[in-house]
DNA sequence: GGATAATACGACCGATCGTACTATTCTAGC
DNA sequence: GCTAGAATAGTACGATCGGTCGTATTATCC
């Protein structure tokens, strides 16, 4: 349908404008300026702002799956498949062409005292995120590549910290020694979990 | 002068509005129905709402260092200090009496891609606090209680990392084993830089 | 105590917000 | 090619945004 390529180009565009400018940045009047459609006709797609936001955050959720897991799992299972996922992902919104920083990183921060359906789907896709990022740690543990007895969830916690702190250095404070923070922090982590083949 | 009650007042009632809405939600309108003050009357006191943003990011990092650095100066220099201080910080807000997250925390990803005079005070602020954790970290390593050589800028690094960390699970996903994993890393940091006496 | 400046008020500005309702244009199936 | 229904545009709405205005009140200082 024509109408499947509109909805595309606006999330397209939504998407864009969600990294630089947040959820609550991202107003229908703009986004149909940007996407050369009517307010009305933009409205028409989805039925409330909440379900753009909703339909924005899946969609970058799709992005991130599409630049980072996928390629992802061409690694070896276990160790050197988490490895290839976290390099992936440390900075991933700008090799999937986004002008701004990760919108589920920032949605934590926006919506950490907001209650609503919006939330519950942030959490929900940070949850899954988050199952995965705990089931390579798991394989990695079963393969040998990590010590067994491997604290998973702490494991992924800490994985979390280094993703989050990655992003305010590279982003916001414009440090050019992000990457290497984040290699050194994540080599730590993995040898302190008794990774016998650090990179 | 009576000015400065009104004005103290504001940043009170604009503290805790920005603790829960981010810089964005603070609207003068709302605030000034909280303050009970007239709309234009809170204006008067600040000439814009750049200049409100401005003081109550300064407010926020106020009631922080009274909090948080303070107190923990208390502590034998070195190593203690630097423990007191992690204890402090992790969930500051709250003893602060604040309903909602770390402002501050929350404006490094709201202002990521952003430009102008808040940003700039922001990055200020953020630069000095890590200042502060380096040169905490620094004396402990010069006091014996961390081994020499440790990499200051990447123990504040991966300090932060925790304390965002600690800022998600606690606030946005309510995992209310939060804190034991902050500990626990901050715990394996220490560790890892030659603490020898653990907490 | 009276001049003066600070402070607060209410009304209002144009712009934009999300949303609703009504045309109009377009497209798909016959 | 016609027509039904989808897709888009148009218009308007009440609310709120940051901000300005003139005016009234209130402190402050000589």
């Amino acid at each position: 349908m024509k109408s499947d390529m509109t909805r595309l180009r606006l999330l397209s565009h939504g998407l864009r404008a969600l990294s630089t400018d947040g959820l609550s940045g991202v107003t229908l009047g703009r986004l149909a300026e940007a996407a050369s459609l009517s307010k009305s006709g933009l409205f028409a797609h989805f039925r409330s702002k909440q379900q753009l936001e909703i339909a924005l955050l899946y969609e970058a959720a799709r992005s991130a799956h599409g630049h980072v897991v996928e390629p992802a799992m061409d690694a070896p299972a276990g160790l050197p498949q988490l490895q290839a996922l976290v390099e992936r992902w440390l900075g991933w919104p700008m090799r999937a062409g986004l002008p701004g920083g990760c919108p589920i990183a920032a949605a934590l921060f926006e919506l950490d005292d907001r209650e609503g359906e919006v939330r519950e789907h942030v959490a929900a896709l940070e949850r899954e995120w988050r199952l995965l990022l705990g089931s390579l740690v798991a394989s990695a543990v079963a393969l040998g590549h990590l010590r067994k007895g491997t604290d998973l969830d702490q494991f992924v916690w800490e994985l979390c910290g280094i993703y989050l702190s990655h992003h305010v250095s590279a982003r916001f404070l414009r440090d050019p020694s992000a990457e290497e923070h984040a290699r050194l922090a994540f080599g730590a982590l993995l040898r302190r979990s008794g990774a016998t083949s650090p990179a």
